[in-house]
DNA sequence: TTATTAATTTATAATTGTTATAATAAGTAT
DNA sequence: ATACTTATTATAACAATTATAAATTAATAA
């Protein structure tokens, strides 16, 4: 499954005429790989043992190269720093608002309310976006147990 | 509608031992006249005239108490600064690609799919959030007429 | 009123995520 | 091999936001 979306990922990057250094093969597996929608932060900091001297910049630098080719997609919540989500099938996220945990659900057709939205406002609509909040069976267990 | 909201906002902060000062009033009144989103940059270049002394400490403080209070939604999209949104009733943005514009649309119902994720999930659900990309009129008359 | 206390604003410094710059290194093509 | 492009690194710059401390304002109580 993973290896199917590097392949792809990597293909994709090829064909553009971008360049795979061994930096940017590891940040895209680390990404694809990874279930936690990691920051740029965690990114640099998961690598940093296989890669000791990599810079933050590189991190940066290749996140905003995936995001143009398509790849990865930038999410950003209330909290400071951006999360990246490799792009697969559509999907939505529900998010904790005690531990800030993300899972992905699937659900499909949400296309009547592109179609309203787009009818109501007159835009051409491109794509669409929705986070779903609330409490994570863990923090739910937690919190019996406190009080 | 505006006077309403106000009212009502006010009443809110009252009841939970908020003091009105005369910039907490400009900042509130800001907010729910506008009907662009404003950063906290935009209501701190809108009030200077009006309150030349004001700090941008001052409006992020107060947006932090509105938000506490229930009385505004943060919202972040993929550029550098947050965006402030009175909260009236369930609605959603759709937003231009090109231009940035953000227009609210109303929708009813998307219980179904807070029921799915919660689900599937099992979370409790406490919101959700949805925006619609695409482009605006303007920018596609602007578009066309470019070729 | 006056004194006292708490809340708010202001001014400014600190922090943090991100981007820009310049130098170095690595890969590619002629 | 030489030149040329691209990527990485190290570091500085930037910009949004938050924290801190002093000054101001408002509310309360004697």
């Amino acid at each position: 499954m993973t290896e199917v979306h590097l392949r792809d990922a990597l293909d994709t990057l090829k064909s553009t005429g971008v360049r795979i250094t061994p930096q940017r093969h590891a940040i895209l597996e680390f990404i694809i790989q990874s279930m936690s929608h990691p920051t740029a932060d965690d990114i640099y900091k998961a690598l940093e043992s296989k890669f000791p001297s990599m810079s933050v910049a590189t991190v940066y630098n290749n996140l905003r190269v995936f995001r143009e080719a398509g790849l990865v997609k930038e999410l950003t919540y209330g909290d400071s720093s951006s999360r990246f989500d490799f792009i697969t099938n559509d999907h939505y996220h529900m998010i904790c608002n005690t531990c800030g945990k993300i899972v992905d659900f699937h659900y499909p057709g949400l296309d009547e309310v592109e179609h309203l939205a787009s009818h109501l406002t007159g835009f051409d609509v491109s794509s669409h976006r929705m986070e779903i909040y609330g409490t994570c069976p863990t923090c739910k267990e937690h919190a019996t147990k406190v009080q």
